[in-house]
DNA sequence: ATGACACGTTCAACGTGA
């Protein structure tokens, strides 16, 4: 089973280059960031007429996340918990062959201080305390999507410019570490030890070219799912094509 | 020091992103 999570920035302008990656990769199971489209503007038909069943969780102009799967999907629910004033469309689950699908959009948190930066962090303790009641469930799952955080020095090309930034501030990395704390697998970092090796490259600047990337999109798995993992891959060369996401594609091989 | 690039909203220019 191949699970991938993709940042699109754009379900309108990027619907050509996702097709053409859905039909190359051809997951089981893909979770979206970034669709920045409500549910009804969402194009549908393209993605079901290559097999997929849809789920999506939308808002008007940003954000937005879906999950698409060759499978039923069951126990479909939106929305992070923890905050009912959350109206932000960054958190969708399903089930999918008894596999717990989280995907997640996280905050950026920019500029640090501000309020920004405290919806950031208090974000990420929401979704600590969610991997905590799946944890007690003993049910297999995975969270997957842009984590909006560069967990290690090793993770930028340049680290030392995000000194201050909220993708990797100290109190930003920590609060990411509290998540692997709980006994979650980092799937890249499990499966390769690759160094600048990234999924996401400003559109400026020639960033891509120079590779001057950084990590922030993230598969975490908990420990059933982790004893599983046959491989995790980053799609870089999607960055290369027409049009393209200034994020890639990052998916996982499971034996389920 | 600044802007650079892209997307969505909506048609001129701004908010947002990372």
């Amino acid at each position: 089973m191949i699970v991938a999570s993709f940042n699109i920035n754009g379900i309108k302008a990027r619907l050509p280059a996702l097709v053409d990656w859905l039909k190359e990769a051809s997951p089981d199971v893909a979770v979206l960031q970034e669709i920045k489209s409500v549910d009804e503007g969402f194009p549908r038909e393209p993605i079901e007429d290559l097999g997929y069943n849809l789920e999506t969780h939308g808002q008007k102009g940003f954000n937005g996340v879906a999950i698409l799967s060759k499978s039923p999907m069951e126990d479909v629910t939106r929305g992070l918990p923890g905050d009912d004033t959350d109206e932000q469309a960054r958190y969708i689950e399903a089930t999918v062959n008894g596999l717990r699908i989280c995907g997640l959009y996280l905050p950026n948190g920019n500029p640090v201080p501000g309020p920004k930066y405290d919806y950031k962090l208090a974000w990420m303790q929401r979704l600590q305390n969610r991997a905590t009641q799946l944890l007690a469930t003993e049910q297999p799952f995975l969270m997957a999507g842009d984590y909006n955080i560069i967990p290690q020095a090793e993770d930028a090309a340049r680290p030392e410019v995000w000194t201050d930034d909220a993708l990797y501030r100290l109190e930003s990395r920590n609060a990411y570490r509290r998540l692997t704390n709980l006994g979650l697998t980092d799937a890249l970092r499990a499966t390769t030890r690759a160094d600048k090796t990234y999924t996401f490259w400003d559109y400026q600047a020639g960033a891509r070219q120079k590779n001057n990337g950084i990590r922030i999109d993230h598969f975490l798995l908990c420990p059933q799912t982790a004893d599983r993992l046959q491989s995790c891959e980053i799609d870089a060369h999607v960055r290369d094509r027409e049009k393209p996401s200034d994020h890639v594609p990052i998916k996982v091989t499971l034996d389920f």
